[in-house]
DNA sequence: CCAAACTAAGCGTGCGCTTAGTTTGCGTGC
DNA sequence: GCACGCAAACTAAGCGCACGCTTAGTTTGG
């Protein structure tokens, strides 16, 4: 009695990873609705039904994908804002790593961002949930270093929008080939929240 | 001999229209390819059949919502930059005024945003062309004001990303119940702007 | 009167998902 | 150390439906 989780062959997980990355793929690629069941089958080498025998639908693979980004996205700020208990250093971590993951992770963020109207009422619900946390966060840093004198800024929340929504956008635009790393437009943009929010040097 | 214009009915012109903002609406919520022409043809009060008394095909539909909105995008900033020969006035002149057309447009702004993947090869070849040319705009005006030392930034083009950038990415968050006017966002997104450009006061 | 505007009906296709199986490979008894 | 039982992993076939779009007409209004 080691408990259910022995009970699941190796191979089973194994496949089901490579069904959901073959989905974020294609959503990412041509959308949720742009993607037939079929696609992500072929997509992992296996039969229309495949799917079927690991995920209970295509809306539930799409949760699954927008599920773990969201709380991976979560973990990963506040990591940064773990890290120091300077705004100014909290700031410069988080727009780093929030910015460099969106280039990194392109593919599963623009799912992530992009494909929020094709999950059902409940799923939408629970992510909408993690996505206020992540705006909370990342608020709370620009108004404790307003607060602290660190940052000056007329209106903390809209700098924080901004902050959040140039982070976002970045898995838009980012394409591997093109002339910036995801860690030179994490350092960079650090730099762009420091000058946005006024941060004194 | 008046003009091969002259020749359409007056209520012709009316109802294509109305077809094109029940796509653009339909689009922007639900994706091109989570939208059917039965979805169009009701929201503007019509039978699935009279789509094509108007328009080719759904994709056709959607190029003429995409180019529209590009070009209007691209003559929006001609015109702001038009406004002054100075490289700060033209900066708060241009994100003043995409910003806050990408708050007031959301809904065609994030079909000519979003969608691009569902054009045809032809029509995306043609709609990119104009993004580049609205690129190529926002980086003059950065890179004039770099040179004429009215702007302090270490990474020109880097910069003129971010700003296009968060322009459009306010039209995926943007909410017209919500605290900020599209005009309000202009305003302060232009003030945002200078500070990321390195602007001397 | 007649072309333009519009519709009822429906064609062929590809969709999400299910069913009814076959194949695979680990755990066990000897 | 090996045959075997049997659940887990996987597939072939296909169901019912909604899709994009067309055809063959009817209605409308200058």
């Amino acid at each position: 009695m080691t408990g259910t989780a022995a009970r699941t062959r190796p191979h089973a997980d194994e496949t089901r990873n490579r069904l959901m990355d073959a989905a974020a793929a294609a959503f990412a690629e041509r959308g949720f609705h742009g993607t037939s069941t079929r696609d992500i089958a072929a997509a992992a080498g296996l039969s229309p039904a495949a799917v079927y025998v690991h995920h209970r639908s295509k809306e539930e693979l799409l949760h699954q994908i927008s599920l773990r980004g969201h709380v991976a996205t979560l973990e990963l700020m506040r990591h940064a804002i773990a890290s120091t208990d300077d705004p100014t250093g909290q700031l410069i971590a988080v727009v780093r790593s929030f910015a460099a993951y969106h280039a990194r992770a392109n593919t599963s963020a623009r799912v992530i961002n992009y494909e929020l109207a094709a999950l059902s009422e409940d799923h939408l619900a629970e992510v909408l949930e993690i996505r206020r946390t992540i705006t909370a966060e990342l608020r709370g840093v620009v108004e404790r270093g307003v607060a602290s004198g660190a940052f000056d800024t007329a209106n903390p929340r809209l700098a924080a929008t901004a902050l959040l929504s140039l982070g976002i956008d970045v898995a838009r635009w980012y394409r591997e080939e093109r002339e910036w790393s995801p860690d030179d437009i994490g350092t960079q943009y650090a730099d762009l929240a420091l000058r946005m929010v006024g941060a004194q040097r």
